[in-house]
DNA sequence: CCTTTGTTTAACCAGATGGTTAAATCAAGT
DNA sequence: ACTTGATTTAACCATCTGGTTAAACAAAGG
């Protein structure tokens, strides 16, 4: 055989930057095998067509988002903590590959029946509905104010979420660098935990 | 002169609702022309180019995104008030044109660049900028907390927008029909007042 | 050495896509 | 009716794009 054992995962890895950076519609074939230093044949060799390599990358990107919400979601913790550390964790996770929240975002905007697909398949979600059962319970016994754990959760990741998605729209009104923009991420960790935490208040 | 006077009007109308609808890198000429149920040589000769009718679309777009927070800012009224209204007024505009903030938001992230342009000339800005000094100095007379006007600018934005742009994702995940959806939407107009003034309380 | 099997490449293809052009159509002024 | 100038259309074009194919290549086993 030819070459190095990781074509496969060399196509992957371009697939991911190029999908991520101009999305579905605007990602090359040609773009990609260029990426990976490849011949454009071997897209097609190894996985059939774009959508094919397109799901791929999708699905690994749509994890990345939503997943990491069901592993903190558990931990055991009172509910303040609870909340604090998700945030803090979730905006970490998230700086991690900044990218990855309006690609994942826009295409299901694009394709919303694809959301079908990867709520059976998805499972952080179990864990978020419980975490929304804890909150009506705390509220119940007067740990926290009595409030829709929907409207929470929507809340929390709005505050998230959000910043990096509208990134250079803060950059370009704020006049921000990168390393400004970082900083306010930072801030964020703590800050974002003290506005919810304040609206809990009972 | 043949036809009526609106063929241009009727173009930018399909356009609006095609390159909302699929993006820059989506959206085919085609579909615009048949949309406006006319020949695709038209949109030529009225618009010049694909980019040219996008970028009147996308201004128009940006405007009503960004531009509805300066009319807002801009009231005179207490901190409190202030604050509380102009959440309500934001996302009452937005839920009027629901797609937009992802069109925009994805848009911008394709080409940052088009960022530049749009900052001379959005008289938004500068009400933005009056508000948040204004915010510093509630700060400074104890009638708030003292935070980052920059970072409630954010929370604020990011609970009025979020949800928009995150909609079939939160209607995938809650089984949220259409109605519940803007029930939601109905009750943040107030919801996420009381979150933001909760965290100011001094 | 030669076959076999997985891998890689260059060349090619059909359909789509943004854009052009020359001719046709239409309404109004003369 | 005829000219004029804006508007509209059908046909066309060059390029791009996702995808295919046949042949070349490289190892491993015999």
């Amino acid at each position: 055989m030819a070459q190095e054992r990781n074509t496969e995962e060399l196509i992957i890895e371009a697939a991911r930057r190029i999908f991520i950076k101009r999305g579905l519609a605007g990602a090359r074939m040609q773009d990609i095998a260029d990426e990976a230093g490849i011949n454009k044949a071997m897209l097609h060799y190894y996985y059939r067509s774009k959508e094919k390599l397109f799901e791929i990358v999708f699905d690994e990107a749509f994890s990345k988002m939503v997943g990491r919400l069901g592993a903190i979601f558990s931990r055991q913790l009172p509910m303040e903590e609870k909340i604090r550390t998700l945030i803090d964790h979730y905006i970490t996770a998230i700086a991690e590959t900044p990218y990855v929240p309006i690609f994942v975002l826009n295409e299901i905007n694009q394709q919303p029946e694809m959301m079908v697909k990867r709520i059976s398949s998805q499972p952080a979600f179990p864990d978020i509905i419980a975490f929304m059962k804890e909150v009506v319970e705390a509220g119940k016994k007067g740990i926290i104010k009595e409030i829709s754990p929907l409207q929470l959760f929507l809340n929390i990741v709005s505050m998230c979420i959000f910043p990096f998605v509208a990134r250079p729209l803060i950059q370009g009104i704020f006049q921000q660098d990168n390393i400004q923009f970082n900083m306010l991420i930072e801030e964020r960790k703590k800050l974002v935990g003290d506005v919810i935490i304040s609206w809990l208040k009972p």
